[in-house]
DNA sequence: GTTTCGCATATTGCATGCAGAATGGGGCGA
DNA sequence: TCGCCCCATTCTGCATGCAATATGCGAAAC
């Protein structure tokens, strides 16, 4: 096992990431330095490259002498998110019938077997964890990384968001038809089908989680 | 008028950006931290947190413990940045259509107006400089903050390598006819069809890119 | 009773100092 | 002559200190 020797400022990076996308900090709550400076043991250095680089990265605001705090999409903006998202996955999705493999769509499709699965039996982490790894398989199969990382960056922004839709029986059993037609089109290598699919299944999901979701 | 006081660090962004995206500072060059702190008179604490931000951006690439450089970009990652940029664009196409005013139309019809006048007089800087509002005006009519961030944000990756297309005679009358029809498909609010034109507006540029740049 | 001013406190932004890692060169050995 | 190792120097990464700004509260004025 590789010991890990990333630099603090990265690693706190990725730690506040993780706090924010996961929801252990709320949007628009304030981020104390000091307080997150103790509890990480870092000094306020590393901190605050870390929230400089959140902030470019659209999950922090930083208020000038003020601080800075978790940055709250008003409905325009998740909507705005979703449009970028729905384009990106569909390109992943393009891109993915030209570069996939044939193991890649079967581990896709074991996925996509277990989502199933959890989804009979109402199991709504489990069928989230499904469903993002396969939203993730698909953007890795496209094998442009740059489209993999401003994928993860919008993506982060509404991620809370998407965890919330799909609470509505007809959507869910419509999100599990979706995702078979994706597959099947993935299978087919039918590249501008897969993509409008995905395209379409965002946007989907961007009404449910529209009209299931007034206020965080 | 508003007196702006922004901050050092993010000053210190902003300059560094444009001295990348203009090539002042050249792909693959090494960033000398004192040179640059002692050239703006900071030090190195907001100089390192910009470093940082343009770092997300993917402009620069820090080595650990061996400083920073600026990001040079392989031909596969050219590629892989256009078709983001493509899609991005032809996003903004498409959703440009459904909000823009005749106001903003015109506008762009007087960019196109004058570049149509600099590419008969083979004035290549202005034509770029018209080009690029028109590209600027679309994405802004789309509406979309964050579409217009991330458009920025790859963008800015590729900056030099597309003022370094349209070499060729036939490629640019192309790109004006081009360009015609997109113009064309705003007028008519036809979402679709200026989308695709965008998206393939992108890759022919791509495609001259590829075979006029061997090595920068 | 409400508003505004002023001061004490807390916090941010930047500069600087220090330990550790990387780089480069000279000397030693093969 | 070539290669390797060791040491000096340089530079990076982080911690801390200080000045400037924002915040909160109490008192005074209206």
């Amino acid at each position: 096992m590789l010991i890990s020797r990333v630099s603090l400022h990265e690693e706190m990076v990725s730690r506040l990431r993780a706090l924010i996308t996961d929801g252990a900090l709320r949007p628009g709550s304030r981020i104390d330095e000091r307080a997150l400076c103790e509890r990480f043991g870092v000094s306020r250095t590393p901190l605050r490259e870390a929230l400089k680089v959140l902030a470019s990265e659209g999950l922090v605001e930083l208020l000038p002498h003020r601080g800075a705090r978790v940055t709250r999409l008003s409905g325009r903006e998740l909507r705005d998110a979703f449009e970028i998202v729905a384009a990106l996955e569909a390109l992943a999705g393009e891109l993915a019938c030209r570069n996939i493999t044939d193991d890649e769509i079967e581990r896709i499709a074991g996925h996509h077997a277990r989502m199933e699965e959890h989804y009979r039996r109402r199991e709504l982490t489990e069928y989230f964890a499904c469903n993002q790894a396969i939203h993730e398989a698909i953007n890795r199969a496209a094998g442009n990384a740059q489209l993999t990382e401003m994928y993860a960056l919008v993506s982060n922004r509404v991620r809370r968001a998407r965890y919330m839709a799909n609470h509505s029986p007809e959507r869910w059993a419509n999100a599990m038809r979706e995702h078979e037609e994706i597959l099947d089109a993935l299978r087919r290598r039918d590249g501008a089908r897969c993509g409008s699919l995905l395209r379409a299944h965002l946007e989907h999901k961007l009404y449910t989680v529209e009209h299931e979701i007034d206020t965080e």
